[in-house]
RNA sequence: GCUCGAGUGGUGGAAUUGGUAGACACGUUGGACUUAAAAUCCAAUGGACAUUAGUCCGUGCGGGUUCAAGUCCCGCCUCGAGUACCA
């Protein structure tokens, strides 16, 4: 009986949809267990065979919790707002809705061939407005909080304006913006309603401010600083500048210590906690305020610095400010002033990635401003230039030349003082850096201290004088929440006298409009300023459409949509319950299923989705809503699986025209520089028609000619009719010229061809290769030897541009479900990038169809299993598999446990061994991999309840404990013959034998052995 | 530049706490079955030398520790990933 496997999936993919068979209950007496995958972005492009390995993965950890009696949770989704939507809603037209409803039918068709055991029941999307209606709701509970350093942690701003209404904003410390100034109770009394709002929105969780941010212009969006890589916008790679907004920011920041600090109790690759740490960037110092001098008309100025090295004070000889600092237009001088503003607009025209690239060249410009020293009260330079950045720290450093390369760089380039303040160190060509090997000198009070004690009395002097104090900084910034795009969620905000509003959430979801046009609008307007009319009705509560704003009842909404990880940031805890429509998910659903036990994704997400999911849930948990503040307790980033792309190499020929001028015009003369010889050459380069096998490519100019006489005249009959005919456009001197060609050196250039055109020998199907490119439907291909072409192998990231898809879909076809489920387990290492070869499939496919007949070779055809005492051997290899397998699955270590199977089942087949009590375990170990066949075996066996639940089988020690020991004996570390010996024998006993072994003696050769090493249960190592 | 991670046969990769290097699979070669192919099965397969027995070499390179090193220590090399003027 043949192992079908066609027929065995589709059944089994049909019956358990049907029984509902991975419903996860939000009651159990069972522990819960929460195994989540990132839930994809649903593409036009649809699955590549690199897409499911985590999930196979995870659903391999899912189904075997279900055998060890877990109640597990296993959901799936999809993130469908998205960029790529609304590009292709541009082009075409198209609904960003219709595409990506596609997408999604198109991403389940092909999640539910590789039989996965997700809890479809429960698939959230975060462009459902039952689902953005939470998003919203989130929003607006961070609109309505604010974060008190105090308890450390976010509270409801009704508590704040009790606490203005009752003693002003002191004693308040709030993590909020650095502008806002001092009131007391009977000023915020007295504030207009307006202003009280604006003060408010100082301190929320959520605010809008006018911001430094990243704009794309192509995109006509802004950016957060996770989404642009190397300067340019991670989508489409185009060119990012920086610009002053009025957008939506998350305070992020105010996390920032807790971000960091819980990222210890998590079992999280490290690589990606370093990088998260990396991000949030703690660093200690002080900050320290200048003066600005001179003290004019009574107006005191003060520039606030952020340094690490307080204790290099005295090594001040200038200060930087970034050109965007507010105070450069304050206080440049008269006569500095154009060059400064020269300056600023130059460096403000500059995308992130020019800067990025000109790294070295040191620019600035000298504001003609002085700041006072704070101890040596001596006058201090005021300089502008763009290697300060505005965004970090206050955006102005104090500079000290002999301590940082940079302040170094620039004042050997504006020959600016080096004051050196270090201990026997020459800093005349390169500033020391070195912490800890510095002693402080020329520093007043600080003389003769090392870098530690220095760095604690710098502080303490400033704070005496009220001009510094120790501080802590980070890198991380407030993320900018707006987006000038359309496929977004809305905000549930409208505005009455230009301050937000919040919607009352008993009214949410605030849909999205209907509009024509996706693109931002030429006024630089956000799409949704593209519908008829997008207005809030506050009367009614509702949109509205065709009204006029009126400012009374009639007022307008915000245009800007949410980023793409608004939605990312909380789905996990929404799987839990993700149909009510009362709550973001019910107290019970909440407190029974806690976390994520298990997360399995990508690690390019580790400073966007996963720094925004984490920040979120600590909101949610400082207000109550969830029980943990971090939201996944063990993460996996599994490794990608890379493409391996097919080449063929055309011939590109460099070469030389020679004419030969029958006779020549004094212009000719002069044009091409004869010198009266009647010839003139010219060198030309092109790529020619022919395309060559892979091993043929390494062959210089030589060889080809010799090789290839013919080739190389079509050759040149190529270059002839398509190069000009001669070196000048008149065609009446064409005829007087003598047109000879030869070649003169030869490359080939790689060209990319199909993977589907290629089999399994690299043979390349050269007629599908012409039909699909047509620009080589005449190209000639040059064979091996042998009369076969064959294609050149790389590997490279699988994707549709380098033509080395290959789908799960036609794998399934081919090969069956848990044949790919197998391979791409058995590949590696799950968090290794390893290539993907369709070739070896034929080896776990082999071990499915040995593991079917295993269960079919019986005196007849058919299923066949046998009752009675398996043989010891027998009860030896299950049990080895079984403790094997589950060290394995503890360990994530998939791939060994793929050829505990292979062995197990090579060594059952080689015992004729047909035992029930051996078989039916067997199937429980091998379905969580490849569940199809086991249910199928199964039900075989006689079981009518699907095996998903059945228990895990129990490892029991007795049956692999030996009698005898294969002893490898070494002599000299070096392993010469193995030993058969009991295995309860001493070490004493050991020796014995082994020295009283012929082969022991034929190996000493008489010496006497100065050593010998016994290892019970392990090794003899003789020493000779 | 900085921070991580990794280098093992023709290929993907195994190797417990320092204890038989190369499990398992792909590929290759040979054989059986077959009219033939597919499928299946059997055997060989790190390199060199050797008729056999066997010997020597071998986990990126150079040292070291140890009875014993892919594994531990020191110094390099190469590749990959992340980050990038962070004061």
């Amino acid at each position: 009986m043949i192992y079908d496997f066609r027929k065995i999936e589709e059944k089994w993919q049909r019956e358990w949809a049907q029984r509902g068979t991975f419903k996860a209950e939000n009651h159990s007496d069972r522990p819960k267990f929460y195994v989540l995958d990132m839930f994809p972005y649903p593409s036009g492009a649809g699955l590549h065979v690199g897409h499911p390995l985590g999930y196979i993965a995870s659903d391999i950890y899912a189904r075997y919790k279900r055998h060890k009696g877990f109640n597990v949770l296993h959901p799936m989704g999809y993130d469908s707002f998205g960029l790529p939507a609304e590009q292709y809603a541009i082009q075409t037209g198209q609904h960003p809705a219709i595409t990506t409803e596609t997408n999604i039918n198109r991403y389940r068709e092909q999640l539910d061939r590789i039989g996965f055991s997700f809890d479809w029941s429960r698939e959230v999307r975060t462009s459902d407005p039952e689902y953005y209606k939470w998003t919203q709701w989130i929003f607006i509970q961070l609109f309505g909080s604010w974060y008190n350093k105090d308890s450390d942690r976010a509270e409801d701003i009704e508590g704040l304006i009790a606490h203005f209404e009752r003693d002003g904003n002191e004693n308040v410390h709030a993590v909020c913006d650095a502008d806002v100034v001092p009131f007391s109770a009977g000023e915020w009394n007295s504030f207009t309603a307006i202003e009280q709002q604006e003060i408010l929105l100082k301190y929320r969780l959520t605010y809008l401010a006018e911001t430094e941010v990243n704009w794309c212009s192509a995109l006509g969006t802004v950016l957060a600083n996770d989404e642009i890589v190397n300067g340019v916008s991670e989508r489409g790679g185009h060119p990012v500048i920086r610009k002053k907004m009025t957008q939506w920011s998350m305070r992020i920041s105010a996390y920032a210590q807790r971000l960091l600090d819980d990222l210890q109790g998590l079992d999280w690759p490290q690589p990606l906690k370093d990088s998260q740490t990396n991000w949030i960037g703690r660093s200690e110092g002080a900050s320290v305020s200048f003066k600005v001098l001179p003290f004019t008309n009574g107006e005191e100025r003060t520039i606030e610095v952020f340094t690490t090295r307080p204790d290099t004070i005295f090594g001040v000889s200038f200060m930087t400010l970034a050109p965007e600092h507010e105070l450069v237009a304050k206080i440049t001088t008269a006569q500095q002033r154009a060059e400064v503003e020269a300056y600023v607009e130059a460096t403000a025209k500059r995308s992130e990635r020019d800067r990025m690239a000109d790294v070295k060249s040191v620019t600035g410009a000298f504001t003609g401003a002085y700041v006072e020293h704070p101890f040596t009260k001596k006058p201090v330079p005021v300089w502008i230039g763009d290697y300060v950045l505005a965004g970090y720290g206050t955006g102005a450093v104090m500079s000290v030349p002999c301590g940082d390369q940079r302040d170094h760089d620039f004042a050997t380039h504006f020959n600016l003082p080096i004051p050196n303040i270090f201990e026997g160190v020459d800093v005349s060509t390169e500033a020391f850096s070195d912490k800890d090997g510095a002693v402080i000198a020329n520093s007043d009070f600080l003389n003769g201290l090392p870098y530690k004690k220095a760095v604690k009395v710098a502080i303490a002097e400033l704070e005496k004088l009220g001009q510094g104090m120790g501080k802590v900084n980070f890198r991380l910034r407030d993320a900018v929440f707006s987006r000038q795009r359309y496929w977004g969620e809305p905000f549930p905000v409208f505005y009455v006298d230009g301050m937000p509003q919040m919607i009352d959430p008993s009214h949410l979801p605030v849909k999205l409009p209907e509009v024509e046009k996706y693109l931002p609008t030429e006024t630089g307007e956000p799409p949704l300023g593209n519908a008829t009319v997008w207005a809030w009705d506050s009367e009614n509560n509702k949109v509205v459409e065709n009204a006029l704003i009126d400012g009374k009842t009639i007022f307008p909404l915000e245009l800007n949509t949410m980023p793409g990880w608004a939605g990312s940031s909380f789905y996990f805890n929404r799987y839990m319950d993700p149909h009510n429509d009362g709550e973001l998910f019910s107290k019970d659903a909440i407190n029974y299923w806690q976390d994520v036990d298990l997360y399995i994704g990508g690690s390019e997400h580790a400073t966007g989705h996963l720094l925004y999911a984490r920040f979120w849930q600590k909101f949610l948990f400082d207000k109550g809503m969830v029980p943990r503040g971090e939201f996944a307790k063990k993460l996996i980033n599994q490794g990608m699986i890379t493409g391996t792309s097919a080449f063929v190499y055309r011939l590109n020929v460099k070469f030389v025209i020679k004419y030969t001028l029958s006779s020549f015009s004094e212009r000719l003369v002069q044009q091409y520089n004869l010198t009266g010889v009647g010839e003139a050459f010219q060198d030309g380069e092109l790529g020619s028609n022919f395309l060559f096998s892979r091993d043929l490519k390494d062959i210089d100019i030589l060889k080809f000619k010799e090789n290839y006489p013919q080739l190389e005249e079509k050759l040149v009959k190529y270059i002839l009719e398509i190069i000009p005919k001669a070196p000048i456009d008149n065609i009446e001197a064409i005829n007087q010229f003598n047109v000879s060609v030869t070649t003169k050196e030869i490359s080939f250039t790689p060209i990319h061809a199909d993977v589907l055109f290629v089999n399994s020998s690299d043979e390349l199907d050269t007629k599908a290769f012409k039909k699909w490119r047509p620009e080589y439907a005449n190209a000639e291909f040059i064979t091996e030897s042998d009369g076969s072409f064959k294609v050149g192998r790389e590997v490279e990231k699988m994707s549709k541009s380098k033509y080395n898809v290959v789908s799960p879909d036609s794998i399934c076809a081919e090969y069956g479900a848990d044949s790919l489920r197998l391979y791409e387990m058995f590949l590696g290492p799950l968090e290794q990038s390893k290539p993907w070869n369709t070739a070896g499939i034929t080896g776990a496919h082999g071990f499915l169809k040995k593991l079917w007949r295993l269960y079919h070779s019986g005196p007849a055809d058919g299923f066949y299993v046998s009752a009675g005492e398996p043989s010891a051997e027998s009860w030896k290899t299950l049990h080895r598999t079984i403790k094997k397998v589950e060290t394995d699955i503890g360990n994530f270590s998939f791939n060994t446990s793929v050829s505990s199977f292979m062995i197990c089942v090579n060594e059952l087949a080689s015992q004729k061994c047909h035992h029930r009590a051996i078989l039916e375990p067997l199937a429980i170990l091998v379905s969580p991999y490849a569940p199809h066949i086991s249910e199928e075996l199964w039900q075989l066996l006689g079981h009518t309840e699907s095996i998903a639940t059945a228990p895990f089988p129990l490892f029991e020690g007795k049956y692999l404990v030996e009698s005898s020991k294969e002893y490898p004996i070494s002599f000299n570390g070096k392993m010469r013959f193995k030993l058969e010996l009991p295995a309860d024998l001493s070490p004493a006993e050991i020796e014995a034998a082994v020295m009283a072994n012929e082969q022991t003696l034929v190996q000493l050769g008489g010496r006497t052995p100065k050593k010998v090493i016994v290892v019970p249960g392990k090794i003899v190592n003789i020493v000779g």
